[in-house]
DNA sequence: CAAAATGTACGAACTAGTGAGTATGTCAAG
DNA sequence: CTTGACATACTCACTAGTTCGTACATTTTG
């Protein structure tokens, strides 16, 4: 075992990890945790399938890893949003777009998060990481239709959890349900004419909900 | 016939395949395609593994089989919906309405689609059955729009695929995501309370949407 | 040198699928 | 109404291949 190091290994454990978290993020996105294979994630890394198991411990000590640092990327988008000078339906706009772009260009995580409910959400629960989110969105949802309600605009003093749930249904289930919906209904969700369309649809329904007069009924 | 036996084999064809689809059907639903176990259904059914590949042919022939049995069942409910005679607004809440308790009513089914579009509707693909739904709540949204448009209730002449869109994508939603959803804004969305709420958020969410003037942006 | 990081080869368990033979029901002919 | 031929329905035991995980050796780094 003549020991040369013709291609001398740099030990870069930092490194090592971050690229078996990209590769397994798209074969878990792609092939769900059950379909998803450790040897093929392996080969595609630069590494070997020894440090999945080094850093990970387990295929779902993996998953669970891909599925935390997913939640941890949106979290920061959020925060960074500043609203509160913004007149309530601009503000409310600007939300809902931020929501829309990110399920768009973030389709991996969309398909991460059906995968999860799939097995009831149960690696979530075990993860205080993700348990703890401090949903931010609430709190801003929350202040814009206070203010909204306050000036007048918004005549109805919805519930800020509600209102992020229809907007949420509707940009994720664009995402989510892109090929069962496109195919009985002939239309390509992921062609650009209804990016535009579809944005100002939820943002339209969302705000002539908040501005429409409360039906007594 | 009548050739009945103590503990002897009984033929019944028909009775061993529905059982296995209804074996199958849950545990699809539960597991994923790539998660389901062959031989976790064959024991659940009164009949073997074997008779699953006589019937199907393979683990994906019977999930094509499980898939094209759940979407044959939601045809027919669509199907004998009375709407022409209602007011407008009143045939569009009772088609929310369908659509609504079905996804709440079938969890397992919407489960499969989730399950499908992971696999980028790949057997929905191949199957003629599910590919040629004909879908006549396009049709039933459309005449209802006109007519409201016709008659001034409706100020949007909306897109009928859109307006189904919006509708689908909070019903699903609700079940789809109700576990992770759910863990996050710790809210059991499954819980009586959010059904009738929900329902009516969805409902006056569609309506104010047709109804509000187009605003000009 | 010790500890951390990495590569190789292997195995135990699981899983989809099958080979080969058996039982059941139908029906036509004797 | 009995017999036997035949198609369909079914049972049991088995296998080839995959898949997660690990034992062991080796290299890098401080």
């Amino acid at each position: 075992m003549a020991a040369k190091r013709e291609n001398g290994r740099k030990n870069d454990p930092q490194r090592t990890q971050e690229d078996i978290l990209d590769v397994a993020t798209e074969e878990f996105a792609t092939h769900g945790l059950a379909g998803g294979r450790v040897d093929a994630i392996a080969e595609k890394t630069r590494t070997s399938k020894r440090m999945i198991y080094y850093y990970f411990g387990s295929k779902e000590g993996l998953y669970l890893a891909v599925l935390e640092r997913s939640y941890r990327k949106i979290r920061t988008l959020e925060a960074d949003l500043e609203l509160a000078n913004l007149p309530p339906e601009e503000a409310l706009r600007t939300l809902i777009s931020t929501t829309f772009d990110h399920d768009e260009a973030n389709p991996e995580f969309v398909r991460l998060v059906s995968i999860e409910n799939i097995h009831h959400a149960a690696h979530m629960l075990r993860s205080e990481a993700i348990r703890d989110l401090n949903v931010s969105v609430i709190e801003m949802i929350e202040a814009i239709i206070r203010r909204g309600v306050a000036e007048g605009t918004f005549l109805r003093d919805a519930d800020p959890v509600d209102i992020h749930m229809l907007i949420s249904a509707f940009c994720f289930f664009r995402v989510s349900n892109r090929y069962t919906f496109g195919t009985i209904f002939r239309r390509d969700l992921s062609a650009p004419e209804f990016y535009d369309r579809h944005k100002k649809l939820i943002s339209d329904a969302v705000i002539s909900y908040l501005t429409a007069p409360e039906p007594d009924r």
